[in-house]
DNA sequence: AAGTAACCCAACCGCCACGGA
DNA sequence: TTCCGTGGCGGTTGGGTTACT
């Protein structure tokens, strides 16, 4: 033996357990600036004492800016509950079909909520069948009918949720219809929301690398600060200039996307800053954290 | 109020698939 | 064809939080 794989990392030397908001805000900003051609190389790079690997589940399971935050809707869970039916714990497949999502938190959902609920409505314990499990086992029919069942009766509450939804929301009354027009709209704006993000994240993902020209840390700060501030500058001068609504929309959007990343990080400013913020008009531009900026120059 | 159990979810681990040398 | 490096995937763990006694 003894000649077992060797490890991704040196375990010793890296640290593990939770990110910090530092690391974070270093790492999006290395990807932002270099993209993630490689992620084992990528911690010597951006200066991180993290494994590549961690890096990676860090940015595609937290940072990323296209993914959805929050709650799961009752149709992203039965989605999930009807294509673990098909692939079953195929978590990346699935997650490929819900977009904003990863494979990770559509695990951790199936594992504390939708699987438990499956059992609770079917009175069994099934697990649906893996398309790869051993041989081409032919899915059983009370298998199937019991997720049908399951998803019927989701539908149904679904229905009646909405329609309580419905009557607290408009003050004379809506029909079916109508609710499902405010649903559809809801989704609609999500999707139109996240799909900038996409936009950003290809970019993020496929920039024309930039060769890196050092292997050390601390310079990559201080450059990224300078490139960052012009990045800055020039984005100030466009926007005396003539910027199309749209642009103001993606910019708006980034803003509201890491306004929300900042308080997930803890970065929030807190009540005696923002009052101190109230009395200072002036300053508050340049107040405005170095991650916004970061976020900014993502959208010119 | 304190202790304990249950729950949730971010992070880690190890294996596998794939591409390039 | 084989070996190696890397990214990706799925299972599992452990720490933090919440609920319960």
């Amino acid at each position: 033996m003894g000649k077992g794989r060797a490890p991704c990392c040196d375990k010793t030397k890296v640290k593990r357990g939770p990110w910090s908001p530092e690391e974070d805000i270093k790492l999006i900003s290395f990807i932002q600036k270099f993209g993630h051609e490689n992620w084992r190389s990528l911690p010597k790079q951006s200066g991180l004492l993290r494994c590549g690997k961690s890096c990676r589940l860090r940015w595609i399971n937290y940072l990323r800016p296209d993914l959805k935050r929050g709650n799961f809707t009752l149709e992203e869970e039965e989605t999930i509950i009807k294509l673990h039916h098909n692939y079953g714990n195929k978590w990346s497949k699935i997650a490929s079909q819900l977009p904003g999502r990863t494979d990770n938190e559509i695990k951790n959902v199936w594992h504390t909520h939708l699987k438990k609920r499956l059992v609770q409505s079917s009175g069994t314990a099934d697990e649906p069948a893996s398309p790869c499990s051993s041989g081409s086992v032919s899915r059983g029919k009370d298998d199937k009918s019991q997720v049908e069942d399951y998803l019927n009766r989701e539908n149904n509450q679904e229905s009646s949720s909405r329609n309580e939804l419905s009557t607290s929301l408009s003050s004379g009354g809506s029909n079916q219809q109508d609710d499902l027009k405010i649903d559809d709209l809801t989704f609609e704006y999500i999707g139109e929301a996240y799909s900038e993000f996409n936009d950003i994240i290809q970019e993020v993902d496929k920039p024309d690398l930039l060769e890196i020209p050092f292997d050390s840390d601390p310079d990559i700060w201080s450059f990224l600060d300078i490139s960052n501030s012009f990045q800055e500058s020039t984005a100030n001068e466009n926007s005396s200039g003539s910027r199309t609504t749209e642009e103001e929309s993606d910019e708006e959007e980034v803003k509201k996307w890491f306004k929300h990343l900042e308080s997930e990080l803890g970065l929030e400013e807190d009540d005696n800053q923002q009052q101190y913020k109230q009395g200072t008009q002036h300053k508050e531009e340049k107040s405005s954290s170095s991650l916004l900026k970061t976020y900014e120059v993502m959208i010119h």
